[in-house]
DNA sequence: AATAAAAATACAATCGATTGTATTTTTATG
DNA sequence: CATAAAAATACAATCGATTGTATTTTTATT
């Protein structure tokens, strides 16, 4: 017989008991005695019996599985965050099923799809850079499946989420350059309607007024933070008529590539030029000079995420407390910002 | 009515006709009229009907999902592997589950008891530096279910696999060096067992014995190949009698910190010591120097063994052709290995 | 209009496990 | 030993979709 048809009705009629016995002994209900138990688990071993989920979960409504949307796993911040998605899954009981948007919504949209086809009890996500409608998560809440953000999410009432302190961490990046002694910082930021864009770049204007550094338009640099954007970015940044002596970037990939171009353009950092990066890629702590960044604790988020995503299938009505959890980033101080010691030296 | 609850069954209740019918419409049989059709088509929509895969794949013991077991999904290697395994996937109409085992063979294990109890169609798979036994492998066939091995394979009959041409790679990687000018060249192997290290090891004593270098037992390192094994191992490289100028490292990862070490020693790079590594993971293009290495057509390798595994689904008997793909990889030479310029300069 | 052929739809079993209820068996007590 | 209570197991419906077969409706032909 295949092993992969083993059946509790194949396992019943060979030992000439019910099938729903059999079912219980499986699940170690305390309505079989342990003398039956026994019988049908070493038969079950014998055959090779593996259950079927599928019909398992149908039967129960309920898959003990989590969908998580990311927009790549490749990313370090993402990747650790489903390793901390993980870990705090399996200790609850639940899989996980991962999906990349790869930054499209389309993609977004089918993910959606496929985990709400195949009925996961809860949804992660962190949204794509193209996403700026949110009715596929309306979807979500309309078939009353829970779903919690982290690090990227929509603005949308009465939805929990799990983020970043962006506006803090942006303010420390540019402080730091302040207090590092740049003067004229620029800020390369993402597309406009994301949140956490958004309130890096509240962080930076926050750091400068307080520093009561004049805030100069022309110094935003919009872009999707891809390697080409941070070269872009220093093209258009030394046609500028303003020398700048700072960069805050609102992520490592344009602060990288960024830093490529202005070595290429023969400028010297940090002594010319200091840079800051956000979301420590694995890269940054080993490229020359290596790169100030911020430090996004994925594995922390991913866990939080979970544990409050679960909270709200157990409670499993409409009731969910809707939480925002807030979450520190940190400075991690390397070479590209170091003006006051390679100036001493 | 919760939309995530509605069934075929009500939508055949509302429009008074049979849930067979509903289904046949929603699947665009030829067995409903087009105006049937519609009908059916617009009420789904209006009550925001989806299917349940649970249901559907239970019945028709056909889940159009292939599972993925990687070690790590934050390797480059791997994460453009699943990338081209998704693609592929997509094209063909599977969806994909991806598993990380972490190196560790007890979670390889339950991932394929996972996989196994949501009967998945088929599984890709890259095995764990833990493991050596296969049994669990062997349970998938026994079950009948198709597998393919990319990249880590594990040697046992009748197995389909999409391999590096790994022999080949350490043999150019090794022949690089020599071809520089470095004459004492030694190697950073993986785990024993592994298949892809013992190629690698393979290809290298191939490129020595081609241009008459000696074969010396103590140049050999073996180790998991980990940030601190390379630390390790240029420490005890150190401590030998032989003077060594090259370094052949079956990983860019143990390459990458190895070279840190050896400037930590004061050593140069490339002038007194040539370093290769091998996977092509981003870093490598980025430190400086920058590092040769073995590139790894991870979404080729992604497509080719998804292709593979889902033609063997498709025959669905016994009767698999077990093929065994073999892919080139391609040296990408960098300044580590540089002699012969620097030298000159 | 009658009737055969074809088209459309309905019926009913099935996939494999779960679970509330009913029945049988065992144990305890007078 | 009788009988109630408790324990163990059996029965049967169910989850939601699919699909082979049966039935009804439509269309075509004479």
């Amino acid at each position: 017989m295949n092993p992969n048809k083993v059946t509790i009705h194949d396992i019943a009629k060979i030992l000439n008991i019910d099938s729903s016995t059999v079912s219980r002994a499986l699940n170690n209900s305390p309505r079989v005695t342990e003398k039956t138990k026994k019988k049908i688990i070493a038969k079950a071993n014998e055959l090779g019996y593996q259950r079927n989920d599928l019909a398992s979960n149908l039967r129960k409504s309920k898959t003990n599985t989590l969908g998580v949307i990311v927009p790549r796993i490749s990313r370090h911040f993402f990747s650790s965050a489903i390793a901390g998605i993980e870990e705090a899954a399996f200790k609850m009981g639940y899989n996980v099923v991962i999906c990349q948007s790869l930054e499209q919504l389309e993609r977004e949209k089918s993910n959606i799809k496929t985990l709400l086809a195949n009925r996961v009890d809860g949804v992660l996500a962190s949204i794509s850079m193209e996403t700026e409608n949110y009715d596929h998560f309306e979807g979500l809440r309309k078939r009353k499946i829970p779903f919690v953000f982290f690090d990227r999410h929509c603005n949308i009432p009465n939805t929990s989420s799990v983020l970043l302190d962006d506006f803090q961490a942006g303010f420390d990046a540019t402080e730091h350059l302040i207090f590092q002694g740049y003067k004229s910082i620029a800020h390369f930021s993402g597309p406009k309607h994301l949140e956490i864009y958004k309130n890096r770049f509240e962080g930076y204007k926050a750091a400068l007024k307080k520093h009561h550094i004049d805030f100069i338009e022309e110094l935003i640099f919009y872009s999707r933070l891809m390697e080409q954007d941070g070269i872009d970015n220093i093209n258009k940044l030394l046609s500028l008529p303003i020398k700048v002596d700072g960069i805050f970037s609102a992520n490592d990939v344009a602060a990288i590539s960024a830093m490529k171009q202005l070595k290429k353009k023969g400028l010297r950092i940090p002594i010319d030029i200091g840079v800051v990066g956000f979301s420590n890629e694995a890269i940054s702590a080993v490229i020359e000079p290596s790169l100030t960044t911020i430090n996004q604790p994925g594995f922390e988020i991913g866990t939080r995420a979970t544990e409050l995503l679960v909270s709200q299938i157990m409670v499993g009505n409409d009731s969910f407390i809707h939480e925002k959890i807030i979450i520190q980033g940190s400075l991690i101080e390397r070479e590209s910002s170091q003006k006051i010691k390679e100036t001493i030296e």
